[in-house]
DNA sequence: GAAATATGTCAATATGGCTGACGTAAATTT
DNA sequence: AAATTTACGTCAGCCATATTGACATATTTC
């Protein structure tokens, strides 16, 4: 016996269920939100962006950034037709006039709120017939699923302690 | 008082944080094997098809059209560069010889076992220090995440009891 | 005044989806 | 036996979303 574990250490080969789980919860998660944001021509990249500036009015682009982790020119193409059709609007920043503060439009925030309805409509769901602590279960789950070097950053930004100073830390791709 | 509701309804709004955990977590999740996956010119679709062939050999490609809810064209793509490149091998049915019957190659599964692991790490990692019942608390969970009306299909193939028959309903998008 | 920062833009490329049309072989139904 | 359905494949083109690299402008900071 080299180990003083309980005995059959347990390590009965990789969870493919939860693996797998995970990946079909999460497509239907995404999906009801896909349905709504089709009819304004809208995808998913919409949607993060929406979400984030209705969730953290007065980000600047460069936060948006890094939460997303896309490119500029990525986020750009979308940020422009939110911004065009008008369900996001961008004020100088006041202090550094450099910087474009985003807010959802009240069209904007409208948006943001149904979609958000539809997911939570989907989590409660979920939740329901589950043991009272579940959910803090979960989110404890979902937050040390989460890189340790981020985990910091999302858990101001989700507390909602973000306020536009220094959220994220650029991300830096390994290597 | 119109409901005989315990007091405070206690809906205050969508939870958002968890619908930013959900975010955060499985872009983690997903970002091990997509590195991975990069070395060999592979992408997340590949992915994708080599776990669920290698979770169910023998399976036939319609049956991994209806799980994965793309389009034989999309599949054939990814498809034919895991066959060409010797991830993947195909056998004609022996009953129904129009059918091509999916396994991975030794490569193939050696691949697949990698990215697994890599992703059971994270899970792993994420379970420790909850409470012992939190496995199935999570299992719960994301199982109710899931639309009603495939729960059953999706219990059977994550239980195994996938073999052949009828896996998934060919998915109808509504309308 | 030089350097760094915040933002934007042009151009090209890749991935992974999609639709529509068509074709072939094999199984099933009538 | 003929007709139909099923399993699969292919060609061609389109779209959404991501990438890289280069360059430009305004503003702030050192």
């Amino acid at each position: 016996m080299e180990t003083a574990e309980t005995s059959t250490d347990g390590d009965s080969g990789p969870p493919y269920d939860l693996i797998e789980l995970l990946f079909f919860a999460y497509r239907d998660f995404t999906a009801d939100p896909d349905e709504q944001l089709a009819a304004f021509g809208f995808g998913r990249a919409h949607h993060r962006v929406l979400h984030f500036v209705d969730r953290n009015p007065g980000i600047m682009v460069t936060d948006l950034l890094s939460i997303l982790r896309i490119t500029k020119q990525s986020l750009g193409r979308v940020l422009k037709q939110l911004i065009d059709q008008d369900f996001i609007e961008q004020h100088p920043g006041p202090v550094d006039r450099r910087q474009r503060l985003l807010k959802t439009t009240v069209k904007g925030r409208e948006l943001a709120t149904r979609l958000a309805k539809l997911q939570s409509v989907r989590l409660e769901r979920a939740l329901i017939d589950l043991p009272d602590d579940s959910g803090e279960i979960i989110r404890q789950f979902l937050f040390q699923m989460i890189d340790e070097t981020i985990r910091p950053d999302v858990e101001r930004l989700v507390n909602k302690k973000f306020r536009t100073v220094s959220p994220f830390a650029p991300h830096r791709p390994p290597r």
